[in-house]
DNA sequence: GTTGACCTTCCAGCTTGTGGAACGCTTATC
DNA sequence: GATAAGCGTTCCACAAGCTGGAAGGTCAAC
């Protein structure tokens, strides 16, 4: 397979795919005599994996963890769940986030007319002190 | 005020104002004979303004456009408005874009035994067809 | 005059790709 | 055999929003 196909098979772009051959996060492809990368079902699997790690909000590096976990058949599956647990904490912490910056945000628009007069409780909290 | 005590004021570290003045957000503050930038207290304002402004998530872009409006004497607060809502609106898709997330890394932990055995249905779930 | 705390500029790096240029290879068609 | 379409290749630059660090100038106190 030339990396656009396996780009199709994968839902992993062929740029990202070279990115990721650039980055180490998976190894170098083979060649043929003329140059072009040639990838296996093993490989469409492979980033089919990377491409869910990804979409669940793995980071870049987790995702190369995962990868070798899930590559290693001695592997704990505690060592995968903490990983996977620690993620689910950084995600809360990060919804959190956005819904206390989501409260403050109505909390605001609310008391705004949005007309055309000129005052704005927005800009006025955003100048204000607390 | 020379930027140190402008940044202390503001809670706008002096690296990043002048990164803001740099890329334009800020206007170039006036120097001394020596070199050194010197602010007022109108220049702590517009940091704190600044420094809410970004805590609730607007990108720097939306943030410009946010001062340019606190200091047009002559805005409609529905303008204002208008640009609050898109934001909220991106915070509640980022916000459900990450509760999927969630779900469906509790659904995988829910699955894992999380002991020394190999066998771990989050790798199966990355890896599988969904 | 020397120390230490400040200030200056500039360059590099972080993360995760994406866009584009310039050029080579493959295959089909004329 | 020539040519064109559609692949592939590399490399450089940019996105957002800072942050760290190096090398050096300034200011106030002792």
């Amino acid at each position: 397979m030339n990396i656009g196909e396996v780009a199709s098979h994968s839902s992993v772009s062929a740029k990202t795919i070279r990115y990721y051959e650039s980055i180490g996060l998976i190894a170098p492809a083979r060649r043929t005599a003329s140059g072009y990368r040639t990838y296996d079902e093993k490989d469409v699997q492979t980033l089919r994996f990377i491409h869910h790690a990804r979409n669940l909000g793995f980071s870049v590096k987790d995702v190369a963890m995962l990868l070798d976990l899930w590559r290693d058949q001695k592997r704990a599956s505690a060592h995968v769940k903490a990983l996977a647990m620690a993620h689910i904490a950084a995600v809360d912490r990060k919804i959190e986030e956005l819904q206390k910056m989501r409260d403050t945000l109505l909390d605001l628009t609310h008391h705004c007319h949005g007309d055309d007069r000129p005052d704005c409780p927005i800009l006025d909290g955003l100048a204000g002190e607390p």
